[in-house]
DNA sequence: CGAAAGGCTCTTTTT
DNA sequence: GAGCCTTTCG
């Protein structure tokens, strides 16, 4: 049975344990992914279970991809319908069939991030209270913290203690109208609304609780209140359900997941198996034995023992730089470093950060120094304002209702519809009871009102909007985006801007996301598509081919390895971030999260910690992170420059003095260039030089490419070639 | 109405 | 430092 063979006794155990509730605590590095695969492999190969009966919840699409892949390599073939993805898209495609039981309209759009601030702003100003005075992110935190315990706007209120969470539940009455108004789901809906779709409607339950003999669910320790309801009412008859988790990476609680469902499981499953992992086969000792030092400070968890038959590897690198340019170039010199001795590919080097602001300055550092890098979100592609644009087209053509995108759209590109209108056609609609489109219907079909000219520039946007809700019903989503963009002129719009040129090919990318579309049929293609764009995750589109260092949160890393990591910004303030300090179980996130990214690493680790950095503006003083004084010096390289508390500026500017000099020193080798010179790199292409600027030992090359853009390069990193 | 400039605030992590 | 909002001017 070649499905068992290649497991240890533990995983064995934990796929083999099929009838029955189980729970499988796995850490880092334990074969956690291979588990699951395998049990499901198990299931269908061995047990002869029919995919159709089995449903597999995992974080990310990425993670769903990816396990659909190695399915299909064990099962060899085909896996069938398996019921494999995330919460958020396997409750959308419940709703999209089901949903109208409870009133769901089946065009509902999914209102992201975005979408949903500027709701709740709307909803803020509905109930008459001071935006400034209520940040509208807080309150939106209020309302997904309420949705995450399943806390309808009446329950919040009567529950409400503070001023501020009576506010809060006013607003999310209002916001919840709103969305029913607009056709629309945000996040927390499209899990909260499955479960009411289930708890009143008995029937549909019993359809899928009979359809899903086994329910898996991964990285179990960052479910929510409403997830664990939903895996209770789908496994509820079968009770074949197996979740996997770790406590020490629970890293989204903000997130309002809730570590306790783990104890939850077991008592509403005691008959539940519960298997632990504890082999790691991804780091060496040394690696694994830093992260164990760094996870055992915490006081709210349970010792766990891992241990590992990997070589003891290469002790962990303690650098701490200067400035956060310094760091950066630290990074980037000891990777070009790794790369030139043979030690490291480039795609082999992962950098982790705590904040997404982080990313910026090692972006710069790649680029002049020309390595190839892949950053994973920064401003997230479909969060773009040009994306966006497009997509709120769509949207609309797919569910007029959605007032969140009529607004958003209805003077981009400019077409004299000014603040004062829209705010008098918003009232206009509020006063009868109708959302923005009908009311622009309602002004259209009178022509008294019609008349005006400001009327007349809204007229002019519905007939638009009808054209392409017409041809939406005929165009594959390929020709309808190419229509839309067509007859709103939203081509010369975006190229008038600056940075047009690159915002104009953003556009181009969405159109070769759609192409994947093109082959459904008219409606259903809007559909999937615009679904997929609102539920994907930036790690999603982390490509494997290319031969380029991750720049990457460290969130995002999680479930990821690779042979070397960087951990930068190891810095009070940073890692522990400041909104975490005076609070001791943020604090035990914190040190998860900085163990999650040890426990990333297979080889080698780099934690690196700058000693002034730039926040906000203004210059500030770190101190290092208080997790690097978990680490025995024994451990560290240069057997413990690093002793504690305070800053050791000289001790480690040596280290980061020595670094460089490995790799070759720069000088200022490279073409003799001038402003206007064509030039080609071979990463960027072909270019022509705007300015050259003496630095240090070397010149600053500010040259424009096409397509691409402007770069700054170091004259003798950057490789460039003059042409002529 | 719309572009541009100035002033303000708030900075975590994301399906 | 950026993004958002308000104000001002054409």
């Amino acid at each position: 049975m070649d499905i068992l063979t290649e497991l240890n006794t533990a995983q064995r155990e934990a796929v083999e344990s099929i009838q029955g509730p189980v729970l499988i605590i796995a850490g880092p590095g334990s074969g956690k992914t291979r588990v699951i695969t395998h049990r499901i492999a198990y299931l269908i190969k061995v047990v002869g279970v029919s995919p159709h009966r089995i449903l597999a919840v995992t974080f990310t699409n990425k993670a769903a991809r990816e396990m659909e892949a190695r399915l299909q390599r064990l099962v060899g073939g085909s896996v069938g319908d398996l019921t494999l993805g995330t919460f958020h898209a396997i409750c959308a495609r419940i709703l999209r069939r089901d949903g109208k039981a409870i009133g769901v309209d089946p065009r509902f759009v999914i209102y992201d991030d975005e979408d949903q601030i500027s709701l709740v702003k709307r909803s803020i100003q509905d109930v008459g209270v001071d935006p400034k005075q209520y940040a509208p992110r807080a309150i939106a935190s209020a309302i997904s913290s309420a949705k995450s315990r399943m806390l309808a706007p009446k329950d919040y209120l009567s529950h409400g203690r503070s001023y501020f969470e009576e506010v809060s539940g006013r607003v999310y009455e209002r916001y919840q109208q709103l969305l029913t108004e607009s056709s629309a789901l945000d996040f927390d809906d499209l899990l909260v609304k499955v479960v009411q779709l289930f708890r009143s409607n008995a029937e549909i339950l019993a359809r899928y609780q009979n359809r899903y003999l086994h329910v898996l669910v991964d990285e179990f320790q960052d479910t929510n209140l409403v997830q664990y309801e939903l895996i209770k009412q789908l496994g509820g008859k079968s009770r074949n359900i197996c979740v996997v988790g770790d406590p020490d990476q629970s890293i989204y609680s903000w997130r309002f997941a809730d570590l306790r469902n783990i104890l939850s499981f077991e008592k509403d499953y005691p008959e539940a198996k519960v298997v632990l992992l504890e082999q790691n086969y991804r780091s060496t000792k040394r690696i694994l034995e830093t992260a164990s030092r760094i996870i055992s400070a915490n006081q709210q968890r349970k010792p766990k023992e891992l241990w590992t038959k990997n070589e003891t590897g290469e002790p962990i690198t303690v650098v701490e730089t200067y400035t956060e340019q310094e760091e950066a170039q630290f990074v980037v010199n000891e990777i070009e470093r790794l790369v030139a001795s043979g030690e490291a590919k480039r795609g082999d080097c992962a950098v982790m950060y705590r904040t997404n602001a982080q990313s910026r300055v090692l972006e710069e550092a790649f680029i002049r120094y020309g390595v190839p890098y892949k950053l994973v979100a920064g401003t997230r592609f479909y969060e773009r304002r040009e994306v966006k644009d497009i997509i709120a087209y769509l949207r609309c053509l797919q569910n007029p209702n959605d007032n969140i995108s009529l607004l958003r759209i209805v003077n981009v590109p400019v077409r004299g519809i000014g603040q004062r209108t829209v705010t008098e056609l918003s009232a206009w609609a509020k006063s009868r009871g109708v959302p923005e489109y009908q009311a622009l219907q309602l002004i259209a079909a009178q022509p008294e009102l019609a008349g005006s000219r400001v009327n007349k520039a809204l007229v002019g946007f519905l007939n638009l909007m009808e054209e392409l809700r017409a041809k939406s019903q005929e165009l594959d989503l390929v020709e309808l985006l190419d229509l839309v963009v067509k007859r709103t002129g939203c081509q010369e719009h975006i190229m008038s801007q600056p940075d047009g040129e690159d915002r104009w090919e953003n556009v181009l990318e969405l159109r070769t996301v759609a192409q994947e579309y093109k082959n459904l049929k008219p409606p259903e293609g809007l559909t999937a598509f615009l679904e997929g764009v609102t539920l994907v995750s930036d790690v999603d589109e982390l490509a494997e081919k290319v031969d380029a260092v991750v720049l990457i949160t460290l969130h995002q890393a999680k479930g990821l390895e690779f042979p070397v990591v960087f951990i930068v910004g190891m810095e009070e303030g940073i890692l522990p971030h400041f909104k975490s300090l005076g609070d001791s179980e943020q604090m035990e996130e914190e040190r998860r999260l900085c163990y999650v990214g040890v426990t990333r690493a297979q080889k080698k680790v780099y934690l690196v910690h700058c000693f002034r950095r730039s926040l906000m503006g203004s210059s500030k003083v770190n101190k290092p992170s208080r997790f690097l004084a978990d680490i025995p010096s024994y451990l560290i390289a240069g057997g413990g420059l690093w002793s504690g508390e305070e800053s050791q500026v000289a001790s480690a500017a040596y280290s980061w003095n020595k670094a460089p000099e490995a790799v070759s020193v720069p000088q200022a080798t490279g073409p003799e260039l001038k402003a206007g010179d064509r030039v080609r790199h071979p990463q960027f292409g072909d270019g022509v030089v705007v300015s050259l600027q003496p630095a240090k030992d070397d010149k600053e090359v500010v040259a424009a490419f096409n397509g691409i853009g402007v770069k700054k390069l170091l004259l003798s990193y950057a490789r460039l070639e003059k042409v002529e």
